[in-house]
DNA sequence: GTCTATATCCCGATAGAC
DNA sequence: GTCTATCGGGATATAGAC
């Protein structure tokens, strides 16, 4: 919404994040792929070039984007962790928010996960998915039943001791690829599909892990 | 390798798998996104406007590659399936060969798996992954032990009975989501990343198949 | 600090000459 | 089948008005 100012000129109270607002619009309408700045500009009735004093490149816009996209979904969609006792359960959930975050906020998911940001170059969101990272990860060190979130200091947050790295890799694959199948439209369009699509990585998940034992690698 | 005419302009043999090759390279250094018609026609010494003597636009051009890649994974990949007298065993085989095929031939599947042509434009493209989709299809039927391939021309081949519709989305997002966090840099770039994903993508079909009762729709 | 104006470069695509 | 010429659009960068 932009307001003309006095002399006829366009003003934003916010810029910034009508920028966000309506590129979410348009990755809504054409993919990530299909945005640009110069469009969201221009639907605002800003210079193409106005972006450039908020954020440094498309790139970086799209970090910001990202940034947002896991503050909805870390509020929206993560679970409780006291809400679900079991491990499994409490996975199989996350799974299921992952899944469901995809289907409701198809932009955001896509610029989070699909865009394939450098993360590298934007720490903001590296910083942005650590309380569901930490969320994942938990449920994953709870299932060995004995050492639970917070087993000393030890090592880094992604060795789970290599005895689970195969089920936690079997698990994003689940939850990823449910997620990418329900974006490419092979569940249609409606909120039945959603739920559809939530609900098989929730039931892959729970089967993965009955069936962990035969995700280890047999030694050679 | 342009051929410079005897009046001096460039020709080609056969610009068109040319082109194809290149795309491969560019596709290869800076993902499908990157690629350009216009900086594979510099690489070949050509105009721009080459490219569009043998292909409609940019996307029909993306749509060639991918048949090209289709053959590749057919005739290199794709297991026989008298190699694999169990149904299952069969279908992991299939399931290793997509990841394997997602690693060694990265640019390919990202033209095929990421790119997201409209399937339904280039039909081209949906013929040449026939052998593929019937030979997973043939696998799950077979899982059923009863009904193996060919009993009757009752449905369509992508309906088996809705009793198999779960497995089928379980073990198609296993083998999509390995492939893509095998492309998305999280095994490393060695031949071992490759080996790893594709064979934890194996286990994980195997794991999800001895847990199928899991994957099943409780009734409402 | 926010926006405009402007200029450059690259890409996609078309038309017409050879 | 390939070239030249050309057009529109998007990304990027700088200078300057308020």
């Amino acid at each position: 919404m932009p307001r003309p100012g006095r002399d006829g000129r366009y003003h934003h109270g916010d810029l910034r994040a009508a920028l966000i607002d309506t590129a979410i619009e348009i990755i809504g309408e054409r993919g990530v792929r299909g945005f640009s700045l110069a469009e969201a500009s221009r639907r605002l009735g800003v210079a193409s070039s106005a972006p450039y004093a908020h954020f440094a490149d498309r790139d970086d816009f799209l970090a910001a984007v990202a940034v947002h996209g896991y503050a909805v979904f870390n509020s929206e969609f993560l679970p409780e962790r006291n809400q679900y006792p079991a491990p499994a359960d409490r996975l199989a959930a996350i799974v299921r928010a992952y899944v469901r975050f995809a289907g409701a906020h198809r932009p955001l998911f896509e610029v989070i996960f699909v865009a394939g940001l450098d993360k590298v170059r934007h720490p903001e969101v590296k910083a942005a998915e650590k309380s569901f990272e930490e969320a994942y990860l938990d449920a994953v060190r709870a299932l060995s039943g004995g050492n639970a979130a917070g087993s000393g200091d030890a090592a880094e947050p992604c060795d789970l001791g290599a005895e689970y790295a195969d089920l936690v890799a079997a698990v994003e694959a689940a939850a990823y690829g449910h997620a990418m199948l329900l974006l490419e439209g092979e569940y249609g369009e409606g909120e039945e599909g959603i739920d559809l699509a939530a609900e098989r990585a929730a039931r892959a998940t729970l089967a993965l892990v009955a069936s962990r034992d035969l995700l280890r690698k047999p030694a050679p």
